[in-house]
DNA sequence: CCGGATCCAAGCGGATACTG
DNA sequence: CAGTATCCGCTTGGATCCGG
């Protein structure tokens, strides 16, 4: 991955573990906070879904897109893609335990998010405003 | 901020409250997992610091994304910047009470991140060497 | 000491057209 | 139906120089 930000980590003081666990956090954040992958994962959530259901619920997303985010979710196991033998072909995606876990501890951030936002708000106003 | 997107959401049946926080949350995300957010947040939590001293303690962080970052956390609300009038000038930068209770909602994830990240890794693995 | 201004490279993400 | 390929603009982030 990073070895130089995980040396230099080290070098500030940081066990070799927990410089490593601030890697893949910033890793899993750079991840979730992309523009697609939270609301493929909240369409996910009710159960299994096909390709072109997904592509329909979120309005606005690119085929590209969503085949790029799908097969990142894939890659980390956080969601299963199920491909049928049959004509016309029928893909299903759905939520590993894993996936399922990983949204749970989102769902904090999104308590926060609804406790604060407004909060954040104001300060933006203030700070773009007041200068 | 994204008004289309909110449309969407709302088209799709949601309230138009949640459909913002959705918007609020990928937001939040978005910036909270960029390259060096985490890095100065976990590096302010023992207390407030100077420009020059983040700089040396985050290490391979130039000048222009430093600045930047905490341009964006003070805006936020999350951080306050403290500027004395001397000879050299002194800046200071401290969390606020509100940047302390993200970095407490965010340390969930980081739990989760440390309980799961092999299975991560594994997966990644399995992935990208099974095919 | 603190950072703004400028320039530049790499990657994310969108539109469109095309396959099994 | 479920994608892949190509092209292209925009944003992110780094290097460097300059000002208060």
């Amino acid at each position: 991955m990073d070895a130089v930000l995980r040396a230099d980590l080290v070098a500030r003081g940081m066990t070799p573990d927990c410089a490593e666990t601030i890697e893949l956090v910033r890793d899993v954040l750079t991840r979730v906070g992309d523009k697609w992958t939270v609301l493929v994962v909240t369409t996910l959530e009710p159960g299994p879904m096909r390709f072109t259901a997904l592509h329909e619920r979120i309005a606005g997303i690119s085929q590209r897109m969503l085949s790029h985010t799908l097969r990142a979710l894939q890659r980390d196991g956080l969601i299963t893609r199920t491909a049928y033998a049959e004509v016309p072909p029928r893909v299903e995606y759905a939520l590993t335990p894993l996936g399922r876990s990983l949204a749970a501890a989102v769902d904090h951030l999104v308590l926060w998010v609804r406790t604060h936002r407004t909060d954040i708000a104001r300060n933006r106003e203030d700070f773009d405003g007041g200068g």
